[in-house]
DNA sequence: CAGTGGTCTAGACCACAGC
DNA sequence: CTGTGGTCTAGACCACTGA
């Protein structure tokens, strides 16, 4: 008798087998069922499967394919940085740097599509790991979407912590970039201005209004490090290699 | 009458509407199957995405429990260079800068755990976008878990595009990281020595072998973007920002 | 030991898109 | 219009694990 798992592992064996080559169908789910002696129910999980993966593609009434290529995608989860440094096996320590409350500068107006009247709560944080600077948080929180920001003190924990439990199922749009350190991020982070930072902006829509805008700077040789593979069931981890 | 559809939506509503917290438990999917006048299958089916998109935890006896914190977890997919360019609407073109067949440096001996006297064959290749340096590749393949790899060119193609079709299935750990352009990246990706480059490495493995290393350069000002949410199924995109 | 989720079955209806 | 995958049902058995 044969699991979901089973099925898909010997559909995975006969592809790579070079049985089943790129771009060319299998069979439909009523034979496989029959073949591998389950219900259509089983075969459907396992195919289900395989198109998550990105390794099949179907096509009602057309039938399922073999991808031409393989789709190569890493699930990244995105570290709480306060639970990745304590991860590693270090202390966690907060700092707020700098608290205002005024108009989003134009870049970002044009960025978030906000009107130009719109209040923002802007911060900078530093989030330390062993007394070392870790990542340098610069955020901007829209006031009209999230009203409760303008009196939060945000002096003991960092804003992400608070905003994930304020709007925990947002629209997010991410993005992983490398830039040079400006003198105040080398001043935060203790580096060389010039040194190449990595670097993730965010920003997060409820409902379709913008409610923040982030830009995290990485210390000095930040990885972001993940793995994937068949079996390999999205175990991400974010390490770091300092010295 | 509700589709599992439904029944994650109204779940997510009501964790979001707070009538479910943060931390506690939900009902079981015998007396939820009841409440929505579905078969349990269909609640399980709505669970189990809401167990992949990290909203709930689940434990057999234990029952199921709002996550304290969602996961934040984005799906990336990593782009084979020609379909990216070609898909932001620029001509592809591909140069074979360098050649070679040796040992590996000690580094990489140490990183992939190989035996030092292993044979790789090296690589560095430019892709370019437009006629415009996009990707600089330093690549190493293991000549030992990859024979045919000693003879082919890899003067018409890249190795990515070769290997992906040679070992679809393996197992990778891919790190993102910011470093600054040496002589040799400045110089193929036409950028000053020091410019902060978007860095990807990965190795691959196969039945627990190492096949190959690569490293990836792009070009100044690159961004890898994607978006995740409720609604968004996974649609990534890798963007770039030039100029 | 008993409650929970995990999986499977045999069958059904349906949506969709090729033919 | 028909073959395909997508979903749902009612029921069953089982694995795990917490009480």
């Amino acid at each position: 008798m044969s699991s979901f798992r089973d099925i898909k592992a010997d559909i995975i064996r006969r592809i790579s087998g070079e049985e089943w080559t790129p771009g060319s169908r299998i069979p439909n789910e009523i034979d496989l069922a029959r073949s591998y002696g389950t219900a259509r129910a089983t075969v459907n999980r396992a195919m289900a499967e395989l198109v998550d993966d990105g390794i099949v593609e179907r096509r009602r009434k057309a039938g399922t394919f073999v991808r031409d290529v393989p789709l190569r995608q890493v699930r990244l989860s995105i570290p709480i940085v306060r639970s990745e440094i304590e991860q590693n096996g270090a202390s966690y320590r907060y700092v707020l740097l700098q608290s205002s409350i005024g108009p989003a500068p134009e870049w970002l107006q044009a960025r978030l599509a906000l009107p130009s009247t719109v209040e923002m709560r802007k911060l900078s944080c530093l989030h330390l790991a062993d007394g070392l600077p870790y990542q340098l948080e610069d955020r901007w929180i829209n006031l009209a979407a999230t009203p409760a920001a303008r009196s939060f003190a945000f002096d003991k924990t960092g804003p992400s912590e608070w905003l994930i439990r304020q709007i925990p199922f947002s629209e997010v749009e991410i993005s992983f970039s490398a830039a040079s350190a400006g003198p105040d991020e080398a001043h935060s982070l203790g580096c060389a201005v010039g040194d190449a930072l990595f670097r993730i902006e965010r920003q997060t829509y409820w409902t379709g209004q913008a409610v923040t805008f982030v830009r995290l700077w990485f210390h000095r040789g930040y990885r972001l490090t993940s793995r994937y593979g068949p079996g390999t069931d999205t175990q991400s981890a974010a390490r770091t290699g300092r010295g």
